[in-house]
DNA sequence: ATGGTCGACACTCGA
């Protein structure tokens, strides 16, 4: 199994960007998030002449959206957590049913939380935590096997995850308490697939600003964009690139797309 | 320390 995360920010504004990505990498399942369109306006008949004959989404007006494209069968989870209690479209889950096995699929899209890293002076940092705490102890009480869990997590939790460490410990995405809370929700039963395959000191990183006149020159990086399993499907990890060369491409997102290949 | 750039949508918000 390929399979391939990435928030694509805007789904309908960059369809030729998402053909070329089919084209390119022929991957089996690929989780999108900031899909920025309603269900009602959703690209299905396009996707399905692109080969992604399998579809769950949900999306909303404006922001947020998710989406799990697959080659093969697609079970949609239904008895999913309201987070937060907001209705917003941040996870979708879906069993895929590949030839010889049935993998879990997680695409989250967790709250980015604003730009002051206080929960009393920005709800929308609080959101944040709100939403970390609410996804641990749900995922600790789900079975933690045959299960990978991807998405826009919009935390870098490891020193060489961002370009800087140290001038980013008070910036929203790289704080200590978001990543302690990133930890704890890892802990309840998933590997970091990413790191498992290329460990520290080496960077990594998935997402780069629109907010840079030369984003490979200055490369103020981080890795917001993850890619979990359970410990069963450890021995399955072949190995996994980020796209970089895609924030490059014509009209770019500012996340690119990592890709993970499977033995299943 | 500041402002820098996007996308959706309708004026400004979220990132």
């Amino acid at each position: 199994m390929r399979l391939v995360t990435w928030n694509i920010n805007s789904l309908r504004l960059r369809l030729p960007l998402l053909a070329q990505l089919t084209l390119d990498e022929r991957p089996d399942v690929i989780c999108l998030q900031e899909t920025k369109v309603p269900d009602p306006l959703f690209p299905a008949d396009k996707l399905q002449e692109l080969g992604w004959e399998h579809q769950v989404y949900w999306g909303m007006k404006g922001y947020n959206g998710v989406a799990i494209l697959s080659r093969h069968p697609l079970e949609r989870v239904l008895d999913v957590p309201n987070w937060c209690g907001r209705g917003d479209s941040r996870h979708v889950a879906a069993w895929v049913s590949l030839p010889h096995a049935k993998v879990l699929v997680h695409n989250f899209y967790v709250p980015a939380g604003g730009d002051i890293p206080d929960i009393n002076e920005n709800e929308k940092f609080a959101h944040k935590l709100s939403f970390l705490k609410e996804a641990r102890e749900w995922c600790s009480q789900q079975a933690a096997e045959k299960t990978v869990l991807v998405g826009d997590l919009n935390i870098a939790p490891c020193e060489h995850d961002v370009w800087s460490h140290k001038q980013l410990l008070k910036i929203v995405s790289h704080t200590p308490v978001e990543v302690e809370a990133l930890n704890a929700w890892l802990a309840t039963g998933f590997v970091d697939a990413m790191r498992h395959v290329t460990p520290e000191p080496e960077k990594l990183y998935t997402w780069w600003s629109y907010r840079n006149r030369d984003w490979r020159k200055s490369n103020r990086g981080r890795r917001l964009d993850h890619i979990w399993v359970t410990p069963d499907l450890l021995p399955n990890v072949k190995a996994f690139r980020v796209l970089k060369d895609s924030r490059d491409w014509e009209s770019p997102s500012d996340h690119v797309p990592v890709v993970m290949d499977f033995t299943i």
